[in-house]
RNA sequence: GCGGGAGUAGCUCAAUUGGUAGAGCGACAGCCUUCCAAGCUGUAGGUUGCGGGUUCGAGACCCGUCUCCCGCUCCA
């Protein structure tokens, strides 16, 4: 963000767009589009060397956050795959698998089993009982025989309008099915449906009693998951905020019943204290309270970024009840209870959870680091500079290692230096071009610090180091680097500030 | 899904009415250099997103398609 140039930030024109944030994503090996060779694939993206650095320290600072700073949260890695029952308990099933139909002039979008019962209802006031009974027949043939062209055609033949714009101007009906499914099994007929989980929620939900019972915790505890989750969203769009496949990060929080509002409460905080940390300013920030809660929640917010393109998720907090746990004890005949020796007695323990989007998180760093400043050049003229201001404890590289020239056993001492720090961060040596080249690379990827060797090294082993946002340096002992580049670097420094 | 815009080297862009695909920057190699993309020399990098069509000839014109951006819509 050009913080010093606010003038240029017109409200339709954000300080830094979301086109800069994706060019300067992929030019810098951040972010690719998938199999770009290939003319890409639509809401899919690969990281590249510097994104998956990023996405790491995120991911790492998220769990240790909380498996660290919280001794009753343990950590879990289920499977993508999941017994299919799981999705018919936790109701993405049933939820999911709706033809639906929209008009072009309304832009209004229906389900199509809706509007022909509707007109069928219609028929029959109007005293058509053999044509509206017929009409439902020819649905559910059409359904049955998943003829989604033919539903579209009978929608046609029966004139049905839509009930906004009066016309019959419909697209084709398709069929949203939010999950993505694969075949288990060799031969076709004996192969089983099976689902890419669209949540990683339920791989908790199911291991509620194994973790509970091996790990020994009593609630409340939470159980804390890093994974891949699928979703065939319709509309994706807007770089990697809303993609098909996406890292969810998430903690299911199990709780006595009756202390939900607290707990909800206590991680609403706990997780907008988190976020904070990172520097990012709290005016950026917004907490979504949900009016129209999902199936499973009796309380739900989301945590809100400035994104160029508007305030939107990046972590949702939801108060599910007992809704997962009970469904699965109903569909699977086993007792999910916990006996709580507090209170002397059995239950189903509520949940909350929270849950952030590591790719979303990932862009919301991104866009907060990209930065247009103003710099000056080997000439002393005022040229542009950009720059990414990652948290010293994020960022992809932490420190470069570089010989002011390629001469004069520089080269050699800068080795020596980048070898002495490489086991405890990760580090870079780089010689070629000249030194002001070589920063500015380094700024580009976010670097925080830059380690020049010079001719007085040689003389009193000491270096200086620059640091990124402010270009200025400071010349300390080779003996004393990497102590002082831990301190500033290491993410304990960070999560110390969370205890 | 609807509407609008875009796609030429890694990036930014050029290429007369339809007539030999180029430049700058970047990358890489070498030289030179004591601190913020410096200088010199050289090298690599393109079926002009893809597929058709019109034409003697297409980067340009037509059709289709893919991808991206913006707005709407959707997002248990």
């Amino acid at each position: 963000m050009a913080k010093n140039k606010p003038k240029e930030a017109a409200p339709h024109e954000p300080e830094s767009s979301l086109k800069q944030v994706i060019a300067h994503a992929k030019e810098y090996g951040f972010v690719y589009p998938s199999s770009e060779i290939y003319d890409g694939l639509q809401a899919v993206y690969d990281y590249g060397p510097y994104g998956v650095e990023l996405k790491n320290n995120l991911k790492q600072f998220w769990w240790q956050a909380m498996t660290r700073l919280n001794d009753n949260i343990v950590g879990l890695d289920a499977a993508i795959f999941m017994q299919p029952q799981t999705w018919k308990a936790s109701g993405h099933v049933d939820s999911f698998n709706d033809p639906m139909i929209d008009n072009k002039d309304s832009n209004k979008r229906y389900r199509a089993d809706t509007l022909i019962e509707d007109k069928a209802a219609q028929l029959e006031a109007e005293g058509e009982i053999e044509n509206a009974q017929l009409l439902l027949k020819r649905m559910n043939e059409l359904l049955e025989a998943e003829d989604l062209a033919g539903v579209r055609d009978l929608i046609i033949e029966y004139d049905i309008v839509c009930p906004e714009s009066g016309t019959t101007n419909w697209t084709e009906v398709r069929q949203f099915n939010l999950m993505f499914s694969t075949q288990v099994g060799s031969v076709a007929e004996d192969s089983s449906k099976i689902y890419l989980r669209p949540e990683t929620a339920q791989g908790i939900f199911v291991n509620f009693l194994n973790v509970q019972k091996t790990a020994r915790k009593k609630v409340p505890f939470g159980i804390a998951q890093i994974g891949k989750a699928f979703r065939n969203e319709i509309v994706a769009r807007q770089f990697i905020f809303r993609m098909r496949e996406f890292e969810q990060m998430e903690m299911q929080f199990f709780i006595r019943p009756g202390t939900q509002a607290e707990w909800f409460d206590r991680w609403k905080q706990v997780r907008m204290r988190w976020h904070e940390t990172l520097g990012i300013p709290t005016e950026k920030f917004r907490i979504h309270e949900h009016e129209k809660l999902a199936h499973y929640a009796d309380a739900a917010i989301d945590i809100e970024y400035q994104f160029p393109f508007g305030f939107k998720e990046v972590e949702g907090i939801h108060s599910r009840t007992d809704f997962d746990l009970t469904e699965h004890q109903k569909l699977s005949k086993k007792k999910q209870q916990y006996y709580d020796p507090d209170v002397s007695e059995s239950y189903v323990p509520y949940v909350i959870e929270t849950s952030i989007g590591a790719d979303r998180l990932f862009l919301m760093t991104l866009c907060e680091a990209y930065t247009e400043d103003t710099g000056v050049d080997a000439k002393g003229n005022e040229k542009k500079r950009v720059y990414l201001k990652i948290h010293p404890a994020l960022a992809p590289v932490k420190a470069a290692v570089l010989p002011l020239v390629k001469k004069d056993g520089l080269p050699e001492k800068a080795k020596e230096i980048y070898e002495s720090l490489k086991l405890d961060m990760k580090v870079v040596y780089e010689e070629s071009a000249a030194i002001g080249k070589r920063y500015t690379r380094q700024d580009l990827i976010g670097t925080p610090y830059c380690i020049a060797v010079d001719h007085q090294t040689l003389e009193d082993d000491t270096v200086t180091i620059r640091e990124r946002d402010s270009t200025e340096q400071e010349r300390i002992p080779v003996s004393e680097l990497r102590s002082t580049l831990l301190e500033r670097v290491s993410l304990q420094n960070v999560l110390r500030t969370l205890v």
